[in-house]
DNA sequence: CGGCGGCTTGATCGGTCTCAAGTACGGTGG
DNA sequence: CCACCGTACTTGAGACCGATCAAGCCGCCG
């Protein structure tokens, strides 16, 4: 069950501490009329949980700073990370009061927090918010589908995809692109960590990326890649 | 681009010609409160397509009898089969304007049609035929998940829950399973024909199944199938 | 009867996993 | 400041599973 209560207690394991509490939790619309979240901002430590499977879906999430990964454990212990989020992706958005999937932090983030329950009056009276909440379903099906295609691929051309995709989704664009481990990779596109490391330095060597400090990937050549990917 | 005339078109190629139609294509909702298609009610024939990628999408279809697959054309020309679609399950639902998926008939099949825009329209005014829609939505990417998982079993494993899956979707239940193609199969779990074909066997020589006439599966023992399944 | 589509079976090849060391980096404590 | 440790990553050798290429089989329909 993940109350506020222990938002709060998953937040202060970050050793900064928590950001402030400001007004009561309230979306509201900007002046483009995106669904805005005045409410709640809250900060997550490295590799600490938004919430878990089979927590009970309270509330949405909109990720301002940092990385996080949603997935599923398997009944044979293995990890399925099911999505990447980067800052301005909404998530927590699930068809039932139970969350299927876990949510964790990969680097140090910061989310606006807003109760789906709240958002979902909303959209009951107001058809514009109806419309981009359906919106974002579709664009969630159709990751989920983009997914399924990348899982069936080779390793080389599914890193390379996924290398892409990354570059493409998060703010920074091309310079420094990676803080997610290797493993959270291989997991994510269903290989063992030395084969995406391997492949790594494979696709490092034909110049598309560049392996600066560890932890740190860098596109430099964006048609090789997509090459690679094809 | 899908028109009435096209689906009449397509149901014609059914040998023995398209059902009949009836009153104005209208949505209600019978006694249990269930989104009901009083209206249309098309044939199609064995690989007749109900719509394709890049149509727009104009109709939501409920299936009355036969199977349906959907699937999307790679850039490499393989095909992936998103999903089978079996009586009683609503498809063509999608989230833009724009089919992201081809649907088409595995055996002869019937459909009700109802206008997408007809039902959207219903929703923003009900409630509770927007919560069904929501539940659909929800069962769709909570399978598209399901389906990664399955993608990253083995053979056997992989093969054993689709029966597993099938076998608890398809009406007649344990009894004859399967008028699914070889190729189809291999398609949704990314395999080849062969490998579904010699896994199948080796499934059947453990008892768990009997492949009776070609292109039938009876299912004989759930729990050993279960068992491969893990 | 002939031909074709769907399925089976066999032999070989190759990519990814597995197991096993070894390396680079950052943090912590002496 | 350095020695130590743990975590993340790299690299190598070999095994294994599924792909690929190639026949052949079976049932159905013309």
């Amino acid at each position: 069950m993940l109350s506020l209560a222990a938002v709060n207690a998953t937040a202060l394991t970050r050793p900064t501490g928590h950001s402030s509490y400001r007004a009561p939790c309230n979306a509201v619309t900007d002046r483009n009329g995106q669904v805005e979240f005045g409410g709640t901002h809250v900060a997550f430590a490295r590799n600490a949980q938004f919430y878990g499977e089979g927590d009970s879906s309270i509330y949405l999430y909109k990720l301002t700073s940092g990385l996080a990964r949603s997935y599923r454990i398997r009944p044979d212990g293995r990890r399925q990370i099911v999505a990447f989020y980067v800052p301005g992706d909404l998530f927590g958005f699930e068809f039932s009061d139970i969350h299927t999937l876990s949510v964790e932090a990969i680097t140090e983030a910061r989310a606006h927090l807003i109760k789906r329950a709240t958002i979902m009056n909303i959209a009951s009276r107001d058809e514009e918010i109806a419309r981009q909440l359906w919106s974002y379903a579709g664009r969630e099906i159709r990751r989920n589908q983009d997914h399924i295609l990348q899982l069936s691929e080779s390793a080389r051309a599914a890193v390379a995809s996924f290398l892409l995709e990354m570059g493409r989704r998060i703010p920074g664009a091309d310079a420094v692109v990676l803080p997610i481990p290797r493993q959270d990779i291989a997991d994510y596109l269903d290989l063992r960590l030395e084969t995406v490391s391997r492949t790594m330095t494979r696709i490092a060597k034909s110049g598309a990326i560049a392996l600066n400090d560890k932890r740190k990937i860098t596109i430099r050549n964006r048609s090789i890649l997509s090459q690679l990917a094809s």
